[in-house]
Parts: C-alpha cells; structure tokens; sequence
DNA sequence: CATTTATATGTGATTTTTCACATATGTTAA
DNA sequence: TTAACATATGTGAAAAATCACATATAAATG
C-alpha cells in the first residue's frame, strides 16, 4: 500500500474524489456511468480512473464492452474507511451526481 | 466547512500531513518543534501551518514568544477521525518525526 | 470484416501548487 | 529602545498536476 500522503493526493481532486465516493455507495460503476454521474468527457474520467487503479484504490473489471470500477479488496481497512465515512458524512457534496447515477444504472439502457 | 475536496487537498503534501499527525498525536506543538521534527526551514512550515489554520482545520495560540497550534475545536467528527486515524495506522509514516517532537518538547529547552 | 460502441493513453499546453529568499511583524530581554 | 528571538507573509521562479485533443485498443454487431 501507498504511503498516506499518496493516498490523500488521490483523493485530493474533485473528479477522483467524486468518482470514489459514487462507487463507494453504489459497490461499482462503469466509466459511461460515470460520465452520466459527473457531466464529464471520457477521457477525463478514464484517466483518473486509471490514477486510483495504478495506486491500488480501485480495482477494474471487464465485462464485454463495459469496464466497471469498485474498491479494491485489498485496500486497509483505514483506507476504505475514510472513503465510506467521508462519503457517510458529505452527500450534499455529490448528491445531484449520485442521484445522476442511479438513474443511470436503473434505466432500461443500463450497461449490463 | 470546507467541502470534502479541500479538506483533502490540505492533508496532500507531506510537510502539512506529517505536522497534522504530529499535532494529532502529541495534542499540540509550535512552530519550531515542527521544525525540529521534521528539519524544515521556519517560512515552510509557518506557510503550510497556515494553510491548515485558514481552511478551518488548526487554530493557532500565541503563549508568549511562540506560537502553538492544535487541532480545531469545531472541525467536524468525520475529519478528526480521518486524521486520527491516519495516524493510528501509519505510525512508520513519521515515526522518527515523531520521536523528534517529543525530543525537542521535552528538552530543558522546551519552549513554554 | 467493416462499423459502431466503450474505454485507454500519448502529448503538449495550461493551471495549480510549492518553493526559496527576502522582509515584515510581534514578543521578550538587556 | 535596541537587540535578539520566533513567527508570518510578499513575490517571482520552479515543479507538479490537470486538461484538451487526437489517437489507440478492445469488444460487439451487422
């Protein structure tokens, strides 16, 4: 695992941190999701995407054109937790996207 | 408060983090201690120190010719706990900082 | 097998953050 | 009140992070 200082500094960006505290309330979420969620071109979802897989924050699995995100098994436990509590105790922070979300994962053509 | 992504965006840098945990973990130091502890020039840890202090983070408290810093009353649980915590299960992170703090506060030469 | 859809990444430009040095402010003591 | 000590901040330079656009890769579909 990173260094703490490392981790905070994946979490210390609007996309990033948006992006983990989405999949930390919905387990996972794949990068047109994300788009929908955040208002946000492709590739700038997908490179901070890729930023918390390389540290070891999320991990990424295909599944046929799709690629979803969650968090990484092997992530402490302080880890996780400062992601779920700060995610717990900020949804004003990011409600508007999550509810994006949802509704983009719950609608008939939801990635699957 | 701040909103959750500044709030990490201050704990990105290790001269802020490595003197929050400091701080956390000995309840409060001033500015040479930190110093001492982490053998930085006095502007770079004034200028981080007051970073921390203007996001609401530390409050400062002059006694005499120092000035001391702790963690702020009003920072919200959530917060706390992340520093708190970060501390508690990263101690390799600054422990020879830390032994320096306490060093240097227990000196004959302490400031107080 | 050509096309469409979904995702990833190379690269140079832009923005943000940090640094280094000088200097200012505030406190104490001679 | 002058000197010494402790801390804060102005400012331009350097470094780091982010962005925007183009392009590459991978899977499904007709």
């Amino acid at each position: 695992m990173m260094n703490p200082c490392d981790f905070f500094k994946c979490l210390a960006d609007e996309t990033r941190l948006k992006s983990l505290l989405l999949i930390a309330q919905a387990n996972e979420a794949c990068v047109c999701d994300l788009m929908a969620a955040l208002a946000l071109d492709q590739p700038k979802i997908s490179r901070h995407l890729a930023q918390l897989r390389k540290c070891g924050i999320l991990i990424d699995e295909r599944r046929g054109k799709w690629v979803f995100y969650k968090l990484h098994p092997a992530l402490p436990k302080w880890a996780k937790d400062v992601i779920i509590k700060s995610a717990e105790n900020n949804s004003s922070y990011f409600k508007s996207s999550l509810q994006k979300l949802n509704a983009s994962q719950s609608s008939a053509t939801a990635c699957k």
